[in-house]
DNA sequence: CATACAGGGGACAAAATTATCCCCGGAGGA
DNA sequence: TCCTCCGGGGATAATTTTGTCCCCTGTATG
């Protein structure tokens, strides 16, 4: 049986459970599938683009936790870097042309979500309410 | 400060760390989060509907997680389960209308990940490569 | 001096998600 | 009898993802 090995080293992530990396959903999960990945996205689309000002818009989130997703998303080139070297340091986050592309789905995803809310909080909340 | 707790039982998943309901992105990922959900909705919506063809369908995984996700698709009421009593048993799922909903934006996950699979998949291939 | 801000990240702990293993009932076929 | 298929799930381990805590460079301000 074939076993995909494509991490020899370990440096960041290693996965040791392979992936299909024949499926479009997969690959869109592993771009999209960080807690925070989405809002990052949508946020540095409507203009958020600098690490203070996303902590500030995604306040349940780290500083620690941010930079680790967008080092991703930068990774994946779906977002750009740019770092002012000055004093105090700026650093500012845009959408590449691929991440771009994103946008439709992200604005999908956030509407689908807002549509459903109502019933999908209900859901979350009466898990073991019945219990109780 | 304000503790959101909402589950004071645990039964299947009682999550410790509160997340911003008030969040469309949130919710969906509430939905779509599971390793294989879009996966199992997607084969559901093209008529691969029962237990053991699922299974097939998606080998990577296991039939215990897939049997979890399922559950957790019920239980948002994105599918449903039709037990057919009989021996051997028979069971079917289908999409829900709310499950309906969801495939236009299950369609664009794919494409875009079917679009940028070349690309996402080098990366991630050439992850710790240049070390080696 | 103490605090705040800008940005960053190592070390480690905890939580959440998946995988592995094995068992169940009951029918049918070689 | 033994193996296969259908569907299901408990117990436990491993993996992966997030969170916590603390420290770093420097400037500015009370």
């Amino acid at each position: 049986m074939l076993t995909f090995v494509y991490n020899t080293k370990k440096k960041m992530y290693e996965k040791k459970i392979p992936l299909p990396l024949e499926c479009g959903l997969v690959m869109t999960r592993e771009i999209l599938g960080g807690k925070w990945k989405p809002n990052l996205l949508l946020a540095i689309s409507e203009g958020i683009n600098r690490p203070s000002l996303l902590h500030r818009a995604i306040p349940q989130s780290t500083k620690r936790v941010l930079n680790l997703q967008l080092k991703e998303l930068e990774e994946f080139e779906v977002i750009e870097k740019k770092i002012y070297h000055q004093l105090p340091p700026k650093v500012e986050y845009r959408l590449t042309e691929r991440g771009e592309t994103l946008m439709p789905l992200l604005r999908q995803m956030n509407e689908w979500g807002e549509k459903n809310r109502p019933f999908i909080k209900s859901v979350i909340l009466n898990r073991t309410k019945t219990t109780e």
